[in-house]
DNA sequence: AGTGTCGATGACAGCGCTGTCATAACGAGG
DNA sequence: CCTCGTTATGACAGCGCTGTCATCGACACT
């Protein structure tokens, strides 16, 4: 930390390039901004010197003259999960054209680090936030009540949000799937699940088939959950335990694909053909459920699309409407081909 | 939460605390900061107002006025690939200790892109940048390079970085891996990658796995290469044409895990057993692979922590060094049950 | 010519915070 | 009793940019 770090390394300001434009800051801030009248003679004379300074506005500076910053807040309980990374991906795809810049934060499923995550992000005075579910803590749900910027609530709706929700109906998608097994003319239903604390989404589609099976006078044969996050293994270890436990289901509802694609190689391991055997029905339609020997059984979310309509309604207006609005994405039942 | 709605509306500023609590703003700030000498009295005082306005700093303004933020930049080409959503996750967890905030841009692995976003990104005064790769234009570099920010190109340690490198040797593994192979018995390799134009470390390990065959007197028997990114599809699918080829493998090496899990279910709809009449190579170590029947034969690599090294090496200092650091997170070859 | 309007530009005062120096209080040491 | 060094606090001037007027021609009307 020497005194004399100022000779080539400092970056040209507004001043630099108004200087050697000829013309004043605020007149180069517009031009780069886009905004206000510009003659084009002038226009053209300052980007010149823009390119030449190779000018990068100073975004924090803009920001807090202007009180508000381009900055989205996304909080998501885990990036690595593919699911959350779809969603970043959409929201990545519909905030870039605005000039946003999304800023992550992740909380490991836990409300606590969620009202840390919320409190840091908002001393970045984003524009808009973006979270995943609506369980929060009651100092989050006031922090972002009380702030006046746009909040979304994505993957859900089966909640009222605080601003804005996107996604689908896990209660109605856990129905549709009790539906459609049962018209394919299952009796036999077992449920292999993960950690509802951490996934509160799992078990509302849960409750959707498990209520709409007693509709039908059916109840669950069998069901086996891990505390702990979805994983393949775990599927798999899940599924051999519940078949080592006697039950003699002949269909097994996953509460995601994970766990589902898990149950396929414990099915495999154990040589058992899936639906020939013991059906199979995941949630979310990835990827590798549709590269399987069988194509997995499952719906199909759209988790792009969740991130992209979020962001998109965000942008759309700065204020926060009088009515909460709520946007279904829907979702598909994938017969595929085990169950 | 005791009495939370006092300043209803407007947030609290640093001068409604300075306020309250009858001392000065900078006192205020030191408080909050934790910097500087404080008389304890007067640390509780204005502790106690902050809680009380529920007063949240203004991260733009410190920034501005401190002329250095804590975010850092973080460039990938892609946040639904799992190996960078580990890679942030990294990140995140190295950072969150230091209070600094990584904000993420998506190349979607083109090299134009990446220029814009680190252009956009820069804006920002990161105090640090995080990219994936060695391969930027000239634009880009240049504005690394000058920049007095800290700069981290991780995945790959075989290129010279332009401050600090930190990841594994792609080109090393390779070498690795038709070693192990060679060992094992194997003579007839085939290979089944995906894009090298948008994975370079792909190549690399390529590189090294046929240079090392070549070595032994031995060359590829058969090969496949899809046009765009890896997935469990594709390798399926480009297993399952180079075996109708005619070519006559011992052994499949893949660019990465997904590509051989889509070979492994090549393997089982055509009917052939992994190892026994085929074997198969991966490379990443994803957690599907060791949930799979047989376990995937595979390179273990540690992509979180490749991000945490990363972060801390720029967290640790914010002047860059003289001299350029690589930082080697190594491998582990799992032998695994595919081959 | 006089008035109004619009397009183009600039002066100025902050945005909310922090670095820097100054100041005050108070023992300790000579 | 007078420095001197600490510790605790404050005053002040920006950080780099933008919102809000104000200004000033040029032109179109009446």
């Amino acid at each position: 930390m020497s005194g004399e770090g100022r000779e080539q390394g400092n970056r040209a300001l507004l001043a630099d390039v108004a200087r050697l434009s000829g013309v004043s800051e605020i007149t180069v801030s517009r031009v780069v901004r886009n905004k206000g009248p510009i003659a084009p003679a002038t226009r053209e004379r300052v980007l010149r010197a823009v390119a030449e300074t190779g000018y990068v506005p100073n975004r924090l500076a803009g920001a807090l003259a202007s009180s508000g910053s381009a900055l989205v807040g996304v909080v998501l309980p885990s990036v690595s999960n593919i699911v959350f990374a779809d969603v970043l991906r959409g929201i990545h795809a519909a905030l870039a054209p605005s000039g946003h810049q999304p800023v992550v934060g992740v909380t490991d499923y836990d409300r606590d680090e969620e009202e840390r995550v919320v409190r840091s992000l908002l001393a970045w005075q984003p524009a808009a936030m973006i979270l995943a579910g609506f369980e929060h803590t009651a100092a989050t749900r006031a922090m972002l009540t009380a702030g006046r910027l746009r909040v979304a609530e994505i993957m859900d709706i089966d909640t009222a949000p605080i601003d804005v929700a996107v996604g689908l109906s896990h209660r109605r998608a856990g129905r549709d799937i009790a539906r459609h097994l049962i018209g394919r003319g299952y009796r036999r239903f077992a449920y292999v699940g993960h950690d509802w604390d951490r996934d509160h989404r799992a078990r509302l589609r849960y409750d959707g088939l498990v209520g709409t099976l007693a509709e039908g006078g059916l109840a669950l044969v069998g069901e086996r959950r891990i505390e702990g996050p979805s994983s393949t293994l775990a599927g798999r270890e899940m599924l051999a335990a519940l078949m080592a436990s006697g039950a003699r289901p002949d269909v097994v509802v996953f509460s995601n694909d994970d766990m589902a694609v898990g149950g396929y190689f414990h099915c495999l391991a154990a040589g058992l053909t899936p639906r020939r055997d013991i059906a199979l029905f995941g949630f979310n339609g990835l990827d590798i459920a549709a590269a399987l020997p069988l194509r997995l059984s499952t719906v199909r979310t759209n988790r792009m699309l969740i991130g992209e309509r979020a962001a998109a309604a965000l942008v759309a207006s700065a204020e926060r409407p009088d009515a909460r609005e709520i946007i279904d994405t829907g979702y598909v039942l994938e017969a595929g081909e085990t169950a």
